[in-house]
DNA sequence: CGTTTACTGTTCGTATACGAACTAAAGCCG
DNA sequence: CGGCTTTAGTTCGTATACGAACAGTAAACG
């Protein structure tokens, strides 16, 4: 039913504003609907309000991703939490600059690198993890909800093939 | 006290930091690597990476959603635009409001409501759909290209699944 | 040893994303 | 008609996300 075949091919230009591309007929079949990023956003969406309700909305999902990933890992660098949580230097900064005010993370220099300092969870940020750890399985589990054991894991399968 | 047999390694950073409840064994295995939301995240950073290359930097995601939307149906009101490419009435407003100072798009008051106004491409915008939408579609295929064509359809049968 | 390169963390600017609260106008209904 | 509800659009505040440019230090290497 999709065409598959793929042939690129020229754009005319001279056009009038009101006629659009694909009433002309003149691009294949660009629909936005179908294309991956444009579902990626709306499940991450959906996922986004998810864990907004159920984990609570004075935690975000990147700020629930550096509480997990300490509680996992146990302390490091700031540039290193960052990428074992999939934020640039800059986005990390900021999330963990926030945690921190909130009483949840702890930082402290390294002596052994005064470039970097080490961060870690606090015991507000321990107990704030294991009590929510619960409420973000269930994110999780919802999520995927609309999917039977055996899609969960193909998807899960395929998605990460395409980190 | 539940004592597996799988070993968490500590960092080799010198420190003590809080023991964690992985560690402790108290909860059972939240690893945020395998977490759906986390997985998406990452998959996303990866499309958004691959369009600003492809696409161009001076147009995002959203932008481009806007664009092509237009492109496919026509014009409609701003609030209808934001339902259609799934960003709520304020993100919309943004994003129509650079584009129109770009000479993306033009606006007009709906005579027959006074509270909305119609949203169409402009010549120049749909100059850049043309122009663009080659590599928009190579965006698509690069993003799915760790997939063969069988796991592609998996995989976006699955996602619709989950919007 | 000193130079070059790489890494850590920073600030600045721009663009999504969304909750909350608001104005104004349309639609509905008794 | 008048009142209630809904919708369209706006403003404000906060939180990702990332490119670009920067300073300071570590590491590599000749």
């Amino acid at each position: 039913m999709v065409n598959r075949g793929v042939p690129e091919k020229r754009e005319g230009t001279g056009e009038e504003a009101e006629i659009s591309a694909s009433q002309r007929g003149e691009s294949r079949d660009y629909v936005l609907d179908e294309q991956v990023g444009f579902i990626l956003r709306q499940v991450q969406q959906r996922h986004a309000a998810l864990f907004t309700t159920r984990v609570g909305g004075d935690l975000t999902p990147t700020q629930w991703a550096v509480l997990a990933k300490l509680a996992e890992v146990g302390g490091m660098s700031q540039n290193l939490l960052g990428r074992q949580t999939a934020m640039d230097n800059v986005t990390i900064k900021g999330v963990v600059e926030r945690l921190v005010k909130r009483g949840l993370l702890v930082t402290r220099r390294d002596p052994a690198d005064p470039r970097r300092f080490s961060i870690s969870l606090s015991p507000a940020g321990s107990a704030v993890y294991a009590e929510r750890v619960g409420p973000a399985r269930e994110v999780t589990r919802e999520t995927l909800e609309p999917l039977d054991s055996e899609e969960r894991d193909a998807l899960l399968r395929l998605l990460s093939k395409l980190r």
